[in-house]
Formats: C-alpha cells, structure tokens, sequence
DNA sequence: AATGAATGAGATTTCATTCAT
DNA sequence: GATGAATGAAATCTCATTCAT
C-alpha cells in the first residue's frame, strides 16, 4: 500500500477491493491502461489472475472505479473547501485552488491516471466520470463569473480561465515528486496567486 | 491525409514513411500508444503489415519519430518568433506563446499524441524527446528570468512561470476541435495575455 | 420449473435436486453440455455456485442424473403401454409409438438433451445411459420381429426398422414447440401410422 | 487427412484452408463444438494455434463455413439427382433419398457435425446455413405434394412426411461406421424404400 | 445445506515481429 | 520496397472445482 493513495481507497473500498484498487492505481500509474496487465494488478494486490474478476467484472470496471472514487473525493474536497470560504470570489477562488492542488499532492497517481486514461474509458462510465469532471470545473465558472461580474476579476477573458486553472492545478500531477522544493502548502498558495494574477485580479504585494 | 498535419509530415518525411506517419498519428491519437497496433497503422497507410518493418524497425521507433518531428517543429517554430520578437521581455513571451498555440493548432493530434504518449518511450529516443521539450521550455523560462530581472514581470514565483505557461498552451490539445468559437488567430492573443497576467506584467487595458 | 418437466423431476428428486436438475436441463438445452457453466445452472437454480457441489459431485453427474431419470422415465412409459396393447404387433407397435410420442412432447427438452448430449458422457453413466437407450430400442426391435414373423409387416428390411422408428419419434425434439398445428395426441396418431406405414403393415382407409 | 471428407473440402477449400477445415471437421466431430477448441484445430491442421487467425476470424466462422459447404454440396447432389431422375414422384423420391444416403456415407463427420452444431450458429452464418437446410427439405416437401395430389402417395399426412424422411436420412450419421453390413447402395436402397412405405405409395414384390 | 473467496488450467483472440519470396 | 504466411508470447476473461466457515 501507498501512503499516498489510502484516504482516497479507504473511502471507497469495500474491503479486499482496495488492495485490487490500489494495485492497478499503480499499475495503471506506472504503464497506462492498455499498458499495465490484469496480471500486473494481480501480482501488485497479492491475489491470483482469476481472483481479480471476483470483484471486477473487467479491466475497465477497475479503472471506472477508481476514476470514480478520484473525481468524487476532488470534488468534495473543492465544493468544502469553497463553501467553507465565504463570499468573496478571491477568497473562493484561493480556497478552490488550495483545495486542488492538496489534493493533487495527496494523490497523485490517482490524479494522473485520472488526467490520463479517461480516454479509455467508454459508455456509461465515460459518461459518469465526465460528468464529475465538469461539475469541478463548474465550480470554478461559477466564481471567475461571479468575480467578473463584481469586477473583482478583470480580464477580458473570464469564459475561458476556469479551464486554464483547472489544467495548472492538474498538471501538477505530470511533474510532481513528493520532497520536492514547495511544500504541499507553498505549492497551493502559489498556484492560488497564479490563478488569481491570471484572472487580473487585484494582488497583494 | 489530414491536413493539419500535412505542414509536420511534409518536412521529416523522406517519401513514403509519410503515409505511415500520418497513420501512425491518428492511430495514437485515437487510442494511445497501446491501443493502437501495428496493424491499424498499416490499415490506415493503405499497406501491408510487414511493409510497415521496411520503414521502421519497431512500433516504439515509430513514435520516436513522431514525437522528434513535432517537438523540433514546435521548438523551431517557437525560436523564430521569439527571435523576430525584438528584445523586450513581453514581446518576446507574446510572440512564444502565439506560436505555441498556433502549433498546437496547426498539428493537434501530433500535439496532443507528444504530451500523452511521451512516456511510452525509453532509451535514447525518450532522452532526446525530453531534451527537445525542456530546450523549449527553457526559452520561455529564459523570457521569464529577463522580465522578472527587469521588474516587468512582477510575478512573486517566476521560477515556475514558465511551466504553467507551457501547461496552459500544451492542454488546448486535450479539447480544441477546429471550427470553435475562437479563430486561432484569437486562441493565441488570449493565452498571451493569460501569460503575460500570470506573470503580473503590466497590461494594456 | 418449467410445466413441461415437472413430472421428469418430481420422481426422480430427492428434495432441492429438483431445482438444480430443472435449471441444468434449461441450461444444457439452450447452450449444450460445453455451452452451458455451472454458474448458468446455479444462476438458475437461485442458489450459490458452490452449492452445487454438495448434490452433485461434478458438472458430468449433473448431466448423467438427467439422462437416467429422461431414459428410465421412457423406457417405463413405452414398457407400461406396450403392456397394456395386447398381444397384436400393430396394436403394440402404435401403442409404442404414441407413448414414444408423448413423452417428447411432455419432455421436449429433456428429450432434446438426451438426444444431442449423450455423446458428452464417459464411463459408467454413459454405459448406463446407453443400455437403457438400448432398452427402449430393443422393445421396437421385438415388436417388429413378431410382426415380420407373422407377416404383418412385410417390409424387407425389418431388421433396420426400428432404428428408424426411434429417430423419428426422437426427432420430434428438435422442431416440436408447444402450440403447433397438430395437438399431442394427433401427433401420435400420426406417427404411429407413419411407423406402420414404413413397417408396410396393413393399414385403415 | 481423412478420405471420407475429402471431396467436400477440395470442393471447397482455396488452398490452405482445407488442412484447417477439416482439422475442425474431426475436432468438432469428435468433441463438438464447444468441446473442441482452437488449439485443438491448430494441432490437427499441423499449425500454430495463432496461425489459424489469418484464415478464419473466429471459431465460430471456422464451423460457418464448414456447414456451408456441407449443407450447399448436400443440396447440390440433391438436386442434381431428382433433375436426372425423370417426371415421377415416386422416382424423384428415391433419387433423393439415394442420393441423400449417399452423401451422409460418403461425409458422414460433416452430417453429424451440420446436424448437432447448427445451434451454435449465430446471425448471419446461421440464418444462411438454416436457409440451405430448408432448400433441401423444401425439394423433398415438393415432390411429396406432387405425389399426393396424383394419388401415387396415399399417406393422410403428406404435409409433415418430408421431415420425417430428412430425420431419417441426417439420423444415418450418427450411427453409420464404415465397412458396416449394408453397403452404400444397399442403405439408400433401403431407406428409399422406407421412405416410400412411410408415404403409402405402391410398392414393388 | 449453504456460502463467498479463491485458484490453476485453459479458453479465444490479438500482438509485435520475422522470414521467404 | 512490398507481400502473405507464420509464430511465440501474452492479453482478457471463463471454467470447474475446492475449501474454510
């Protein structure tokens, strides 16, 4: 198990899913989707090849799932972390993208692999992980429109930035080794000034 | 052929490896590096499969190809503008981020396939395709460091500016379709001055 | 529980058999011996997989208790009307055939399975299996010797005939499906004048 | 190779596919066809089991295309046989059956197999192999019709004797072996006139 | 009796690659 | 250059069966 992904598989596991679960978040990290083998993910959760279709019907079962669970708990974490800012959309905006990039930080195979191999998924789970990945960027529409509004946001552009700061935030998970320079802290607050100095807005210092 | 790879293929192509190029393209473009085979390269050349052998000695020197033609191109293209830019920091950073997206544009599948599949090579041929892409960041970093020495650029974290802008113009392959609301023309003003206010430079208007 | 085979199982259960019986019976009709998995049959049953083991201590017993409780059940019923025909062959070869008859229609698909699946059996169950086949022939065979011998059925050939009486009773397995043109009884008032026909008996009108 | 098939698939095969075809003749005659399996096929044609994917796209259309043939050279000797066989029922009748006998000797794996296996057709493959099997029992219906209505055959029920005498002919697979008591001739001889008697028409001695 | 978890063997099919022509 | 045939390895998934509870 890794550290780094258990508060994100003990919310959703079930049980002995989560070793399955965990074992093809590496997998699947480590090789993408049609890369990374049933048997990889086996042989990574400690069980037999057969074992794995007892609690997933398919290879794509187990990657819905976990981009499942990754879009639910990043939306959690923002759709909190706004609420609990208050009314001013900096304020909102900051507490957004402190919240996206901790959680990147936290879980960043999940984060990659749910940037990545989207792609492969198909059909209703396509359309459900989608769908979670638009009510995220959603969020951040709505206060870069509501800060446009207000004034407080003054670029000429607000209908395009929520995307540019949701891709910044999740870029972060391409490149980002735990130990690095920034803290996980320093990490959100400068993407936070970043996405606030990219939406114009009036800046500290 | 599609033609908004003509300008790429055009150039490496010594004859007909073009065809398999542009296969090979649309092939990873579709379904990733893994998903997609031998054959549906072929398929899509109009060739045999073992013809393909006659061209390139494995599946992975076929991307290898791919990803040092886009990225030279990319880093070619980016060069010149920079280089007619003048010597001032934001006209220089204007001038990069409007090539930028004007490649991405012009070659959206060959730039969407060198940032997903990137880590599907290994070997020499990951090494140079890396060094390609840190040569090109390190001309927008070098931009960056002039303006921020210059006071232009106001920015308290110019260290990894640079690498937000490359996100922010790298991810409009992830979801520009041709014929959308803005001209590319237009894509590339917007995320000059995405950039430019990312970097708290001083802004007309 | 299909209607069409309730009397088959009740002899032949002991209990809860009857449930796994009637679902293998479903199974193997519609998918063959091969085709058909223990889960289908558990499936149908509303039982677990694993369950299955403590009535039947493999897939090939399933297959082999089904077979000696369809052959057994038609042996009995043509044994008990032949019986009961006096001692005219022609009285005793109808009084076979309409039995024969019957029984297929009253057990379509337990019938189908005897026919097609024998083949799929090993060792003692086959040997069982096939004696009691070759009982129910041998009834046929003596029926139509006494005939011969008394010049009832001229045929030449009487050697073969019953063989061939058997085949087209068995036949009506494959195509008979509930509601059809003919009822139960007109179709073994048919067959039975088909039987005598080809035996070259004297016949009525 | 095994001579009884022989002419069947020279009749058919286009060079390599005859080795493969009738591997899967003996394999799916010998185990059906859920019982057989590919490897099997691959092992009894001499080739690599992955091999046999160049030829056929699936098991399913390796059986196909062997049903097709047998049932197409069926219907072609079928009717070959009444065309030459003059204007009377009763001859166009045995021509048939003679020839009908003669072809389930002369292919008797390939009988058994289109007899037992046809359920394991789906779409397409099966629909065109049912088509066939009606064309050749819709000749047999024909003469039938003509008889009754010149009153050569007096059977009450010329309406389902067509089927009899196809289960009759198709049942001689399943049991023939060769070098058995009756020659080829003798058998059609034999159930030419059984099928004769079962349809009341005037017989000879 | 009944179940859920587990497994080794094997199923079909696809893969990248090679080779003779 | 170009092809068709061939192949070993590996992919996903299913199977009948066992076992601990």
């Amino acid at each position: 198990m890794n550290s780094r992904s258990l508060g994100l598989l003990r919310d959703g596991g079930r049980g002995n899913d989560a070793a399955i679960l965990q074992a093809a978040l590496e997998a699947f990290g480590a090789k993408g989707f049609h890369g990374a083998s049933m048997r990889d993910i086996a042989r990574g959760a400690g069980t037999s090849l057969s074992n794995l279709y007892n609690y997933f019907p398919s290879k794509s079962d187990v990657l819905a799932e976990l981009l499942r669970m990754a879009n639910d708990e990043l939306l959690a974490r923002i759709t909190e972390a706004v609420n609990a800012a208050g009314e001013e959309p900096p304020d909102r905006l900051s507490a957004a993208v402190r919240a996206h990039v901790a959680f990147v930080v936290d879980h960043q195979i999940a984060s990659l692999v749910a940037l990545t191999e989207v792609r492969y998924l198909a059909g209703v789970a396509r359309t459900n992980v989608v769908a979670a990945r638009d009510s995220t960027q959603s969020i951040y529409e709505k206060i870069v429109a509501a800060g446009a509004a207000s004034g407080q946001f003054r670029t000429p552009y607000p209908d395009d930035a929520a995307r540019n700061i949701v891709s910044m935030c999740s870029a972060i998970s391409t490149w980002y080794r735990p130990g690095g320079r920034l803290s996980k802290r320093e990490l959100g607050e400068q993407h936070a000034r970043y996405a606030l100095a990219l939406l114009e807005a009036e800046l500290p210092g």
